[in-house]
DNA sequence: CGGTATCCGTACGGATACTG
DNA sequence: CAGTATCCGTACGGATACCG
């Protein structure tokens, strides 16, 4: 039911992997997914690519209030973080006070493609995982019966 | 010349980009995207997936062998997390000495398609990211020449 | 306004030893 | 073999104070 619509896919899905997974010229060393992962591991990054591509540009604070929960000091980072990977672009006015602009890259918005399918995908699926979940906690209960 | 192939989609990108965001009974609050990015943030999920997917089914110690320079633990502690959100299906045979098995659940396999697609994108953008770091390290050296 | 600098608690993950 | 238990260092991130 779920192994039938992919047919000649497989294959190239195994490739993918494959290559994926090879060791030193893959795609785990040097940069790639490593990396990428990195920019999804840590808190803030995901988030702030999505509201950066759901305003446009964004001065700092407005960002700041945007993502809630962020401290300035994280924000900073992050930015600072997605600047340095070329996700996002840091444009500063000489002025007093000082205005600071940021903004998608191309790169930004095509890594927040990626980011949308992942949340949609999330989405999509979040109820075999919550249910998944509640049988997984279940199970916990009957197999240590001494703790409650 | 990467704004003009999407047209009727950029209405869709940001529309699903809204629902994202939205406050509460968004996809971020109660179980979607911040749950999943969480098993993508932790160190050894992902590459613990891709292993899986590699290989079918994998015995314990077999899938810690692949997995380079994981600790027993660890694989222990992602095992678990993947298996209680119905990514990774346990199988525990009985015998003397102990033989456990997993393999990647349909959920999981989804999943995988997903981050094989992250890993696609890494790869075919890895060469704007390094460029665009090699510039960063760039304009940093001028801009703090006492350093040096 | 848009940052740094500093301090500090916690959570993640590694190493090691032990167990059914 | 496939774990669990324990200890322990580090890195991540929050709070606060200060600066151009």
């Amino acid at each position: 039911m779920d192994g039938t619509i992919v047919d000649s896919q497989q294959d190239s899905l195994q490739k993918k992997l494959k290559k994926i997974l090879e060791p030193t010229p893959g795609v785990l060393a040097p940069c790639p997914i490593r990396d990428i992962l990195d920019r999804l591991s840590d808190k803030w990054s995901a988030l702030s690519i999505f509201h950066l591509g759901d305003a446009g540009t964004l001065r700092f604070n407005e960002l700041r209030k945007r993502v809630d929960g962020i401290s300035q000091r994280m924000l900073t980072v992050t930015l600072r973080n997605l600047e340095r990977d070329g996700l996002v672009n840091r444009r500063m006015y000489p002025e007093i006070p000082p205005r600071v602009e940021y903004e998608l890259t191309a790169l930004g918005h095509s890594f927040l493609r990626q980011l949308i399918e992942l949340g949609e995908w999330a989405a999509h699926h979040s109820d075999p995982i919550m249910k998944a979940r509640e049988r997984y906690a279940a199970r916990e209960q009957e197999a240590v019966p001494g703790k409650w």
